[in-house]
DNA sequence: ACCTGAACACCGTTCAAGT
DNA sequence: ACCTGAACACCGTTCAAGT
């Protein structure tokens, strides 16, 4: 259990952190109003200062789970190969905390949230004069397949730290390589999808021609 | 609101029932245990004769809201064709209850439910000679992308009810069909991924020959 | 077999009032 | 600007006891 907050007052960057730290060591269900009061060491009506309301705190923590796909870089890489990079590393920063797929999932689906998804990849579409409509597609199909998938890959790790399976759990994003239940499925379905785009783009070009 | 149960004493079956109206007349957060109970005429308590807790109350939901997939004859379809059918078919199946993909999508991350898309397309890969393997790997990226995206689409019928937007909004399955915003995104996605089986059967078989 | 009554241990949110 | 105190209107679940 996190120590009380140190000092006086609190930012709003202050809250998501705690935010973000108890969901990490606690999980989703014990990210309440009042155990993030608690932890920092606040009434839970400070929170609504710098929140309207819980789904807006929630928006703000998945925004900082999504936040390293902003660093990867894509450069030219071709199409497909962009699909499997950014679906792969979606998979990386939702496994790097606990229940983040449940959370975020949610945070997109109100709209409270932009894709990383579809951003990462119009830019590639840009540079390589795939048309943005089929990127779009593609987007959607990854993003929702992403984080189906590791929803319900996470749920499988919860049980398993909760004593129903043996199998050792490595809660680290290394687990999210090769040794994970269900990496081979994942790695193979997004390859699927990239063969699925690169045969829209070329029909889109033979239709064009 | 629903009148009082009628009579003494009501099944299992009675519970769910309730449950799913309840769910079509005022939407997931309103399907609580205290509301059902009234709903019954019964106290809440009483509920947990009939279920052990809430999440396999909702289970029980998602699999009636599943059920018309049953029934879906798929025939000797080829894969892809298989793919867009089972996906559309699944689409309709949500979109024909209020909140329902977002109960849905927990109701299988929890593994509570079986994947109704898995089964069809594991049917039809025997029919046709396709690996087993390839078809659930496609249903998976099936799965995860209709239910993400039906849960996406249907948040935006709840917001366009709720009077902030001014389009008609169409509660029945015909709004699946054609004038839905987005439903064209969600055929050409399904489309990528019939496509993107196909290329990987056509593998499969060039390395195996 | 099926349900009641009463309690336990919680929730998110609002709002006047303080500093 | 940031927070307290107190309240409002809820939750899911348990369990002895009733019929």
């Amino acid at each position: 259990m996190p120590a009380p907050g140190t000092s006086l007052r609190r930012s709003r960057d202050d809250v998501a952190d705690m935010a973000l730290r108890l969901l990490d060591e606690q999980g989703l269900p014990a990210l309440t109003m009042r155990h993030l009061a608690t932890a920092l060491g606040v009434q839970p009506s400070a929170l609504y200062w710098h929140f309207p309301n819980k789904q807006a705190l929630l928006a703000s923590v998945s925004e900082r789970i999504l936040a390293p796909m902003g660093e990867e870089p894509l450069g030219g890489m071709p199409m497909h190969e962009a699909v499997r990079t950014v679906g792969a590393r979606m998979r990386e920063c939702l496994l790097a905390h606990r229940d983040a797929s449940e959370l975020v999932s949610s945070s997109l689906a109100l709209g409270l949230v932009s894709s990383p998804v579809r951003a990462k990849l119009l830019d590639v579409a840009r540079l390589r004069g795939v048309p943005a409509s089929l990127a779009e597609v593609a987007a959607e199909a990854v993003m929702h397949f992403v984080v189906g998938f590791t929803f319900h890959e996470q749920q499988r790790l919860a049980a398993g730290q909760l004593g129903l399976l043996e199998e050792p759990v490595s809660s680290s994003v290394e687990g999210a390589r090769a040794d994970s239940p269900g990496g081979d499925d994942f790695t193979e379905a997004l390859t699927m999808i990239a063969h699925g785009l690169e045969v829209s783009i070329a029909q889109y070009r033979n239709h064009h021609r």
